[in-house]
DNA sequence: TATGAATGAGCGTTCATTCAT
DNA sequence: GATGAATGAACGCTCATTCAT
């Protein structure tokens, strides 16, 4: 019982620290970001904080693993066997909706990336790798059979995170620009809007559009 | 003779210095860069560097706002007065071709945003939300005048910067996903080519598409 | 108890570290200190000393405000209702006293005047203006009764400072003109007594001179 | 004539600058001064100023030696044959007029020897402790006439010492308790006028008080 | 002589980490 | 587990001095 009460406490306590780390690695990357910063959003001291998680690194290492499948999450999700552009659209909304509520986790990996990626260029070029160049696989598929425009899937994921991840990661920016917040619904409903026709009607087949 | 020598001198300083900055700027953001750093890729000591331009922050500064112009200067050649597919075709080629040939200063500007924008926030509510409205304005007439779908202005500018300097800032997971490197003649075209799909084809206004 | 021996043990360190410093400020003023040398007379490392002030410039001030109170206490001690020549001789003798027993008091503050009091002359013109106009009243009274010689009040006062002072501010010249340490008694016994005929006897007001 | 054009231009040169470190030494100490700020206020580079004098240590070395000679010239003035009291009360007036003249001369030796006299030991344990003991001799042989109360001669003159140099050495606190500058010529009078009462009536014979 | 440019040493301060309790 | 205390290694910056011209 005992036990439990104390495995539980300790996996809290991991989580509140890994909560604070996101956030303060979002925002400042890694040189800029303080253990002590952490520590006070996490509200315990410096050594214990460290107790947890042995070092800065290791600590930061974690929040990128932890982060990592939420992150591939929306990706994985996209099935071969439904209707092509219904497919991508419903990924769209999944990035958008990653997007706004967990714009820190896309934060961290443009931070990350931005730099050079030192930390995670494995898993760029492992599991990220494989599960991109399976999805290309059935977009191309899709192409190929004529219901989509004949784009290069690559480049269309990348449009699709580039267009998505871009109201995360320039948030102050479009906060700046726009005037409101991102959870305006309205501004959000149009934001959403104007994705959905660049790429949707961008994808329309010719043929479809004439024979609608 | 010896003055003018001198004076080319001392800007050819500060330019490796400013380059150098931009360098370390645009990777590890202000407070993760080191004067260090940056004197030891432009070759000098680090007093000496500080010699030319005071301070860090001083520094940053200059960089910022070397950096500001060509950071603005495709939005400010879209024209009015064009024919709105081509102008946007143009404003895409000019974003695409800065984020291959400048990416670094793409990077300096995401960094810089990620972190919540400290140093530019008056930049970005002053004159580049000036600019920003004012192309708006004119996209706006342009689907007011049934000449582009009805998307949202700004929304539109955002989907342009996002698509494109995608492949500045995130260029590492580009590399290592596309296993070829940005200035891969095909890999950039094919790029270019899905930008301009999702673009122009997205954009197209119904009727148009009916009346060709 | 652990606890009490946890505040004692801090209170002890601040304690070594404000002696420490104001030794150092005393003699070399604040920019002339360095943090180390404080730290190595106190016996720790540079950071360990900023762990208990933060800065060079709090410790600065909490040694100026430590050392304040013993430096206007003598002053503070001089009553109007006493007999004037006795009251002016007790605080000469308080004077000299706290010369030779903290010499580097009246150094610190010697140095901080010198160099303009850029940190005390909020005290100056605020807490020690009272005090000093108060007394000068005081004495003012006392010549008014004809029981002084008629001196400028706030000259008189400055005078005693000044002679007490010296033997503190001037230690290293006095000791080796003298060719002897302040502490030797017949030495500091014909100080004192040449002060005391100088001040005693030159405030005796003439008529009593005469009546005696 | 070129030469001596030269050699005069010279001379001028290191005047300004030894005028210009002595009041940045005076104020802020040997530690405190930068060689910058001297050469800002001689209006020349920081290297042509080293030229002059090599380093900082020589050129503060130099300013020492400089002021000395007006350091001393008051006390040497003193003659054996004189009337004692009136020679007395001329070397208090030399001293006054040194202070109020020269301040930084007062200073520059206040903060030498506060720090332990390091540059100029010799110089007090030399030449000055031989001029003073001369002066203690005349000062003695005045008392053993009798025309003196009997103080311990080199007292008296720590006594003239510490009350003239106390309004140059302690200048800004003098000026924010006065509330005057020290130029105020009432207030130069109240100041003269108390030390010659503490002085002369201290100093007068008892028994020529009761024969006057 | 005179001065821009350059630098090693050092300054006050921060910070990740360790130690002792 | 948890935390005050401690520290070596850096960091941004200053400064006396030197170099090149």
């Amino acid at each position: 019982m005992n036990g439990d009460r104390d495995r539980r406490s300790r996996e809290v306590k991991r989580e509140t620290i890994l909560e604070a780390a996101l956030e303060c690695f979002a925002a400042f990357g890694f040189r800029g970001t303080t253990v002590d910063m952490i520590a006070g959003r996490a509200g315990m001291s410096k050594p214990n904080l460290l107790y947890y998680f042995g070092t800065k690194q290791k600590l930061h290492a974690a929040v990128l693993e932890r982060t990592l499948a939420q992150w591939l999450e929306p990706l994985s999700g996209m099935r071969a066997d439904g209707e092509p552009l219904a497919e991508i659209e419903a990924y769209l909304e999944r990035k958008i909706e990653l997007s706004r509520t967990r714009p820190e986790a896309s934060r961290l990996f443009a931070t990350e990336i931005i730099q050079g990626a030192p930390h995670i260029r494995g898993v760029l070029q492992g599991h990220l790798r494989e599960l991109v160049e399976e999805k290309c696989a059935v977009i191309q598929s899709w192409i190929d059979a004529g219901k989509l425009a004949p784009v290069e899937p690559l480049h269309l994921i990348f449009a699709i995170w580039a267009m998505t991840q871009h109201y995360a990661d320039y948030e102050a920016q479009v906060e700046a620009l726009a005037g409101r917040n991102l959870n305006d619904v309205a501004f959000a409903q149009a934001a959403r809007q104007t994705m959905r026709i660049l790429l949707i009607k961008g994808l329309e087949p010719r043929d479809r559009a004439s024979s609608d």
